[in-house]
DNA sequence: TCATGATTTGACCATATGGTCAAACTGACG
DNA sequence: CGTCAGTTTGACCATATGGTCAAATCATGA
């Protein structure tokens, strides 16, 4: 499967022919080995690329983190791009699900303030992925460039319709749903893509709980329409 | 090498022959050449370094986006990690300087509102200096950790001071001083970080126009006091 | 014009790094 | 036990990259 890859396919070698891939695509049982061992190495690459990106991660480091030797890593992924575009790909669903659980017919300013509590709580439990993301976007988003402007842009039409219409039945204050988007976003990875700073200048209180506070009140006082409409 | 990250890079200097760093210490004047050079090597490395990040970027990218060769950069940089550290430093007094501007004697919410207002003209005109902090700090900020602490944690407490008479004053509505910045630096610096982003969920409006409506409003909500107060 | 220091560069080096490969090893199963 | 797909690795390679250096070129002021 992997190893019978003929190497005679002295071809262009524009797009090589994946080894692993296809035991994913050719419907064949990944063994247990298999599944220990890529656990291991997206794990190893989430820890290293979301600390030094990804031209700035060694296989080295990924394979030493992953206890496996380097040969090895790229027996299970042919690249050392393969390693971080699997982990983008992974990571996409995780970061659209906190949104598309936004209820339409639940109450709009709970359902904002739960959208943001999800959110915020994924800064707080998921740092590393946020820190790969933010890498990623920073760059330019070469990897998923697309997946921006198809999945993301399309989910966030949607909701941005449902906030429009919440407002429009005035039981929320008027904004610019996309910004008020952005803004959520901004202010919760914030907290896990600039930790270091904001560390340093909390010193040693934690930055989460009054986060979370202040969140709600932010938000709060923002969308609360006002009482003599 | 980026993993050992051995001892404090910021000590490392010493045991080299600055051929440079003593034009500037002992007092020797730049010449209008190494005025020129200079300047368009730290041009340069703005545009690299911003976008491909300190690992991710080489002396000859640098060299050549300069219109100088790589042993000519060299002659003017001792390494390629001096070239950042001088923009780093350069870019941090850019970077206090607005929230600096806030005066204490201003009207709370109009001087709250102008340095969002700076902020975001900031992101907008010097895209480039945002991602090069943002990168910095994405990794730890091993180069700036120190002023993160000391000088940008002294402002930041120094205005908390002041928002906090403001607030007791009843001239704006309680809030947390420190998440307050934090929530500004993110809010306005996620418009030049995730310019992409942003860019592929809004298609071709421009960003900035929304975001600092979206902003004014927001803060204004946040921060007006209750009438009955 | 010439001397002198500043500037520039071609050639070069050591190391790091992504990736390859053939050979060796392992484990599950008939 | 034997087999063979699946797994692992030591040795190796080509290239990229940060950095050096001696020699050449240039600029400027006496």
């Amino acid at each position: 499967m992997q190893v019978p890859e003929k190497n005679a396919n002295a071809l262009g070698n524009e797009y090589r022919r994946p080894k692993i891939e296809q035991v994913h695509t050719m419907s064949k049982p990944e063994t247990r080995i298999q599944q220990r061992n890529r656990a291991a190495i997206l794990s190893a690459g989430l820890e290293i690329f979301s600390q030094y990106g990804l031209r700035g991660s060694t296989l080295d480091q990924i394979a030493e983190s992953a206890g496996l030797s380097k040969p090895n890593l790229l027996y299970y992924f042919r690249s050392k791009d393969a390693i971080y575009t699997a982990l983008l790909e992974r990571l996409l669903d995780t970061w659209l699900d906190p949104l598309e659980k936004m209820d339409p017919n639940g109450d709009p300013i709970q359902e904002i303030l739960a959208y943001v509590h999800r959110k915020l709580a994924m800064s707080k439990d998921y740092p590393r992925e946020s820190r790969l993301f933010a890498n990623e976007i920073l760059q330019g988003a070469p990897h998923i460039a697309d997946h921006l402007s198809q999945d993301l842009r399309q989910l966030v039409d949607e909701k941005a319709v449902v906030i429009k219409e919440w407002e429009a039945a005035g039981k929320i204050a008027p904004v610019d749903p996309y910004h008020l988007v952005f803004s959520i976003w901004a202010m919760t990875q914030h907290y896990a893509d600039f930790d270091v700073q904001v560390r340093a200048v909390l010193g040693e209180t934690d930055p989460f709980d009054g986060a979370m506070t202040y969140l709600d009140t932010l938000f709060r006082r923002m969308l609360t329409p006002k009482a003599d409409v």
